[in-house]
DNA sequence: GTCGGTTATATCGATGAGGAAACAACGGCA
DNA sequence: TGCCGTTGTTTCCTCATCGATATAACCGAC
């Protein structure tokens, strides 16, 4: 079986954590109009559920609009800063998710050159500027697919351009997914670097194996990690 | 206080979750070479953590070589198997903080036009194309600062490219970090579209507030994500 | 005023993760 | 052969989280 990277996402303020239980409580409490059905909906004690109600509303503000009494008993409602809460949970989520699903590509090299958190990483691909770690000059590069963008080869040469790392390659091979395609590419060095791009790309750009095509990322999107975390201290 | 965004990263295979508890068990180990100092190091019960390592070693296969008797006793080290896995996870770790740590720029807007996953967002900006939930058009977009690139405004008309969101744009601002500056984009719209650039790209591009800049960010690499229905249901 | 379903609150019990302690087995080494 | 500091294993305890239950307070509708 596969190693599956997976996360659990939190939003903390003064030191409460607000994380995918709390967003299911309140969701339910959306749906259901009252505490009492939305705790007995997801099968969990009312008493807990309002007491971590009143916990998290003690960091977070007032998330939910309770009424004790009235017409069919009361119920509850949920604020407008509790849906702000919901929103930034689920954007948290889906840019977590979206780290987990992308391929990237690993190179290993040396950090050869320092400037500030800066660097420039030397590896069997040539040289890569990155966001580079402190601690050590062994690292990984890890390059989102996500974050490569192909050029025409015959474009004029990017120099009036943010992206600071530029590969000529030569696609290998592409993957076609649903509406995204993996785009391979040699550049000259063991690993092959992957590219993610839409197959209209693909089709603007006449892709084809053998074809000769400009990748290019920035240095800012671009991060180095130790390869082993150093046992110093 | 403000809302912190946090995480907890693990990695499973076969139904066993390695985590940050489990890094900090393994690197002890390798640093005091047993599992019993690296126990007592790090506060915890001997009984529970061999009984960890078991667990894990079930799902993960082995990852620490234990000698019981022998010179000094006996002791323990890590498999290189180990080694890849503690790599893997702190890969993950530095995707993830990089996240948290990197701002964006969110569009709200509506999906006016769908092609599988992708899809193009109407926003106040302009359209977008990324990839969007099947679930609902009210959607926002997420446009992550180290994922645009500007390029110089009289360049040729980037027609030949993976990068299919291109915004003409005038900088307004620019907010200088160590090695790395914000750039503040009036898009011609509510929000300003900011991209995380190198003070390198900053002097290659002369990028001073007033100037005009063409910003691209692809569509792959561009996320929507439901926006909570308010009030409905 | 009574009804009814809700919120609010306290107490007890179940569950699971981890710690404490004790002891056997191990195997180079003097 | 005995020593010593490991690994392996078991039993019991602690603690935190959550469920289960009971009870009171609430208030519009009838």
């Amino acid at each position: 079986m596969e190693l599956d990277a997976d996360f659990d996402a939190k939003l903390d303020k003064s030191g409460v954590r607000f994380t995918e239980r709390d967003v299911e409580l309140l969701e339910a409490i959306r749906e259901h109009g009252s505490l009492n059905k939305a705790a007995t909906e997801l099968e969990r004690s009312y008493s807990r559920s309002q007491q971590r109600i009143v916990e998290l509303e003690d960091s977070f503000g007032q998330l939910v609009k309770r009424q004790r009494g009235g017409s069919g008993g009361g119920g509850s409602t949920l604020t407008e800063n509790s849906e702000q809460l919901l929103g930034e949970f689920a954007r948290l989520e889906a840019e977590f998710t979206g780290l987990t699903e992308v391929e990237e590509t690993v190179f290993r090299g040396n950090v050869i050159y320092r400037d500030g958190e800066l660097g420039t990483v030397e590896t069997d691909a040539g040289d890569i500027r990155a966001i580079v770690p402190s601690v050590t000059d062994d690292v990984r590069v890890a390059v989102r697919s996500d974050a490569v963008t192909l050029h025409a080869a015959n474009s004029v040469p990017e120099t009036k351009t943010s992206a600071r790392n530029q590969f000529q390659s030569t696609v290998t091979d592409i993957v076609d997914g649903d509406r995204l395609a993996q785009v391979m590419l040699d550049i000259d060095a063991d690993t092959e670097l992957i590219a993610l791009v839409t197959q209209t790309s693909v089709k603007t750009l006449e892709l084809t194996p053998g074809d000769a095509v400009l990748a290019t990322f920035k240095t800012a999107g671009t991060r180095a990690y130790p390869v082993n975390p150093p046992y110093s201290e």
